[in-house]
DNA sequence: CTGCATCCGGGCCGATACTG
DNA sequence: CAGTATCGGCCCGGATGCAG
């Protein structure tokens, strides 16, 4: 990206990492490391000189470094893009209550929504193992010691089975549905889903009021 | 900008808010109310037709209206881009060591230095007024009950004045710099710096050690 | 088969000129 | 003052090619 040739903070942060596509390759390492391949996967419709072009771009800002097997792993630098990158989830979570045609989906992506709707440390969250399965592989949340950590694969005595459209899986973590929406929109839940609510951020809204959704383009 | 096409809070909040000038757009409305002659001043490089075309997608998108005096507002919605835009300049801070040649600097843009640095509510911090000229108008910084505030124009009743090269205050407010080391690169100072270390945030770092700034493009 | 590089059409970006 | 019009060029997106 040509630089906005701003002496500011944020004009610089954009410099690195402003270009299309570039803060969702962030946002796929910040998962783990990845290939080449796993990133193309993760980021349908981008086109592949246009990856290695961005790669290319972070490995030379000092954001990305390949490791021994020749994945792509964020530096300590690029670990700290968690804070602009959730805050970004944070703030477009209002445009997630309807999923749009089309819209994509892959079950790592609910690392985003957890880390918004559960990030942080609050001693008073239960401790809590939930599996996720919304549109493909399972993934795991896990609550321990005030802290809700994710990770991919299923869990081996979770306390919750979740299973079903990713909307409704989604609308359900955020406490937008109750248990019988959830189930109407063919969710089959398995397990006690009132811990959830104890373990939301306190700052955490449940509705997207505050951005009208307008439908007149 | 076209839409990612996926289910995800990051890629939905980058369809509205990822084109390119699009943050610095919302940097300009996050300090206040601007004209559109305002924001191109505030946006060198910018062209008039995208500056134009940004605002009207902004507006559409419920982050911005109009004011009565025909003035750009940020919505409720659209000051909630406060953290996100903060979480950049953050992650954007360690390349403000260096000030490139070239680069344009508003004095207003110490606003989002001053929110990197001095942000957030520490009730240990002392009440403190300072006022900074640098390359331009002079703006005022006040701490008062734990909360720094930044407004544009003049101190009346200052502890501390600051004028000269932006990088150099810059490198002075985020203790990069002593004081001695400060009047060497030109910077005048009429009052106590102390005070200054005690208003940092608490996990600022001084260094830009964590990004390696590479010579080799 | 993975990990890119090349090519090409279309659209976005950047600069300047122009208008109510 | 607040935008609109226009045009060259570069970036983006999709398809294809190719080397290890």
């Amino acid at each position: 990206m040509r630089s906005y040739n701003q002496y500011c903070a944020v004009a610089k942060a954009l410099d690195v990492v402003g270009d299309r596509w570039t803060l969702l390759i962030a946002r796929e390492l910040l998962i783990g490391p990845c290939r080449y391949g796993e990133l193309q996967q993760s980021l349908p419709g981008m086109a592949s000189n246009l990856l290695a072009s961005r790669l290319r771009n972070l490995e030379g800002a000092g954001v990305v470094v390949r490791d021994a097997e020749s994945r792509y792993v964020l530096t300590p630098w690029g670990e700290h893009l968690a804070e602009p990158v959730q805050a970004l989830a944070r703030w477009g979570a209002p445009l997630m209550s309807v999923r749009k045609e089309g819209d994509a989906f892959r079950s790592q992506w609910l690392a985003a929504a957890v880390g918004v709707i559960f990030g942080g440390v609050d001693p008073g969250r239960p401790p809590f193992v939930a599996e996720i399965r919304a549109d493909g592989a399972p993934v795991t949340m896990e609550s321990s010691q005030g802290r809700v950590q994710f990770r991919s694969g299923p869990a081996s005595a979770p306390n919750l089975v979740l299973s079903g459209p990713p909307d409704a899986i989604i609308g359900l973590l955020a406490g937008r549905l109750n248990q019988d929406e959830a189930e109407a929109l063919g969710v089959s839940i398995l397990g006690d889903l009132h811990p959830l609510a104890e373990m939301r951020r306190a700052d955490w809204l449940t509705g997207p009021e505050i951005c009208q959704v307008e439908s007149t383009s």
